[in-house]
DNA sequence: TACTATTGTGAGTAATAGCTCAGCTATTCT
DNA sequence: AGAATAGCTGAGCTATTACTCACAATAGTA
């Protein structure tokens, strides 16, 4: 650990203040251009032009094209779009509202840039550094859920880890599933439906 | 309807016994070969190294590359691997023990070949042509296990279209997650976990 | 054996895309 | 102002890869 992984590291820090303002609009170009053409399709002089700066200035922040999407998802990882269910740890409420509240973050995670986040999810090629992160950042969400369920009275399932881990990635599956269709589901109901389920599995019989 | 997609059809038939092997040899090589490097690093002049038969052989049966991909999972469709669970419209039995039956029929169709179901759902750059086949396989799927949830007397749920839906996704990701991964989690409780969710969800409160 | 149709070959082509580098411009420092 | 540093440029290099085509080999037929 150590040594992290060279091929993500900027290969120049940028100083002065337009530096970083070519640094972002690089970052929201490939945004743009990633969610529009897909991961092989958005090429980096594509970004490049989209951005208004020539490739010789991307590749002064980012090593690789790899770096540029890696990037975009720590960002979207660290701005809390997937964590903004932490609060529920310490919030109390029923069962219902809870879970509902969980179904309602993972849809807020994924109303920003829907088209982004299906190509980060579906198409990046991820580092085992960037999946060494996610992994953990995973486990960190898990050992949340796992606490609030062992605090919850009315949650009554075998293994706590085990159900932790089912309804985080059933939610987000389904969430995902959702608002990547171009509402061919009215959200509402799906959203509903989802809670229910949930609500019900860990009620027990 | 009339005009299927040109590029997904073969340039030629095979009518000797020979060419129908070479064909063969260049699907099972391709499915290796996917199944390793993923699709984009899938070459295909690796796909024909590996069938050892010459690239120019490959070109003959295969108009591009998409198209062996595409065969491969029409094949997997065809072949039941998802359609596995269609007896269930007909078969009676409790609410858990048909549920149960659903999640088995799902791990069973990713046990053949996990990593290559894993690069054909994931990286698989599809055809509207082939997207269509999909949905109408879909479609039949969700009218399957609609029929089954109006029949049984136990089910109670708001929309049962919904509910087919929401359930036939999340046993298909929840077991493909499962399948993928190298053996993180025990098979066995996941899988009572999973069908645990659903038939309490079908159930009602 | 001679003829034809089918199948197989693999060096080579065309297109694409990631990335470099020698030189230029802008900003900061003294 | 002049020097030093930081930032920017874009033509083009290098590598890769899907795919072609002129030809060779094999199988079927009489």
């Amino acid at each position: 650990m150590p040594s992290a992984d060279r091929r993500l590291q900027p290969r120049r820090k940028p100083l002065q203040v337009r530096a970083e303002l070519t640094r972002e609009r690089i970052l929201t170009a490939a945004a743009h251009v990633f969610a529009e053409h897909g991961y092989a399709a958005g090429t980096t002089n594509r970004i490049a032009e989209r951005a208004r700066i020539s490739i010789g200035s991307l590749y002064q922040y980012f090593p690789n094209k790899d770096a540029i999407l890696a990037q975009l998802l720590i960002r979207h990882i660290d701005r809390g779009t997937w964590t903004g269910a932490d609060r529920l740890s310490l919030a109390p409420g029923t069962l219902r509202e809870t879970v509902q509240a969980l179904v309602r973050d993972a849809i807020d995670s994924h109303s920003e840039d829907p088209q982004l986040l299906r190509i980060m999810i579906e198409e990046a090629p991820l580092s085992q550094d960037l999946l060494d992160a996610i992994e953990r950042h995973g486990a960190v969400r898990t050992a949340q859920i796992r606490d609030l369920l062992t605090r919850h009275p009315d949650v009554r399932v075998g293994d706590v880890g085990t159900a932790a881990d089912l309804i985080l990635f059933t939610i987000e599956m389904n969430t995902h599933k959702l608002m990547a269709a171009p509402g061919s589901v009215p959200v509402e109901t799906f959203a509903t439906e989802l809670a229910d389920m949930v609500t019900r599995y860990l009620r027990g019989d």
